[in-house]
DNA sequence: GTTGCCCGTGGCACTGGGTGTCACTAACGT
DNA sequence: ACGTTAGTGACACCCAGTGCCACGGGCAAC
């Protein structure tokens, strides 16, 4: 094989994008766990080595660029309105990152079903989540004057994220929401505390 | 080896919970990753097989019965009192699965130190909690009245779970609050929706 | 008591994820 | 032309987890 020299000026950004669609599609028509890693380095025309050069582990091959994501969701948060609620601007933020192209929304369906659907991808999420939840508890540090490690900051870092995971489960079973509806309607529940409940 | 029939009726339970802690101890002094399933096995007398036929995978060895914690949390959700608030009731209800004597917490430092801490467990963690917040999802479903998949009772479901995790963080972080306190100002902050938040 | 069954166990081989190392080669600067 | 750098493939290795088989002790039925 060897570096072909593409007439693309970044060879290692496209074959890592492309070994990502080859894994996502051998997944979603097999299920994570029965395809091997020859498998796609097989299918993806590169050994298996230069697979887990690429991804550190199967599971990275669903993710895409997360990294970029999270750091989208800081900036996202450092440029944030003082003057709205500090729920406000989070679910905003939350909003803005997952705001995708409708040509991008098949290909978005396809990697979060399998990472809410399949085990070891759930199991592999909570270290993602981890990353998001550092970020948010940051900013609702900085907001509130308190200490990021400190209760209200790490929970609302963590209860804003099963609003935005919960979003888009609802989002998946349903088919016909939007991404955007589901994440304001699960934030406004969070922000209100539930009120529907309080009748029961 | 062999089956030495010991003096107690139950042997097999026995030798599972001799293994835990051995276990427990080697990860707790040298890192869950740095601890092979060889060498748990040879510190606990047994074979590296019949290590595997007590605990599925290495990870299962640091969360005790966590089955039977979970169907206790299920009767006590069941026999909550219809009168007062849903949140209010998870919130008794996994305050009372978290209920220690004191002689236990040492044990449970131990446990849960691992888990918050460890990424593999971390990661391994989800897969436990999905059983929990199915649980208390149907509870809040047979409450309100909802599809237990609906947004509302999937949405409590996690963020509760998500306050209850912070409380174990916060606790173990601190080292001079009780449990329950911090599980009770998780909830509160929940329930009522992070007033404190809405200043900023 | 001998026979047959059940079950926990150990040994062994095998699959599959992930890593360290080395050698090859193409692109690039000087 | 030269050395450097970076992506790659091949190979050996570690370790978690599994299937299979064979052993051995308890325990009933006869």
């Amino acid at each position: 094989m060897g570096p072909v020299t593409d007439l693309l000026p970044d060879a290692r950004a496209d074959t890592r994008a492309r070994v990502e669609q080859v894994a996502l599609d051998l997944f979603t028509r097999r299920g994570f766990e029965q395809v091997t890693a020859d498998e796609i380095a097989e299918a993806a025309g590169i050994s298996r080595r230069t697979f887990f050069r690429h991804f550190a582990t199967k599971a990275d091959a669903v993710w895409g660029d997360f990294a970029s994501h999270v750091a989208r969701l800081d900036r996202l948060l450092g440029a944030a309105d003082d003057g709205q609620p500090v729920l406000a601007s989070i679910c905003a933020a939350y909003v803005q990152v997952n705001d995708y192209a409708a040509e991008d929304l098949p290909v978005l369906r396809q990697r979060m079903t399998m990472i809410l659907r399949e085990p070891a991808l759930q199991a592999h999420s909570q270290v993602r989540y981890a990353d998001v939840d550092r970020v948010v508890a940051r900013h609702v540090a900085d907001r509130t004057g308190e200490r990021p490690d400190a209760l209200l900051p790490r929970l609302v870092a963590t209860s804003s994220r099963a609003a935005a995971t919960t979003a888009f489960e609802v989002w998946l079973a349903d088919g016909t929401t939007s991404l955007a509806d589901d994440l304001h309607a699960a934030f406004a529940q969070l922000a209100a505390g539930f009120p529907t409940l309080r009748a029961h």
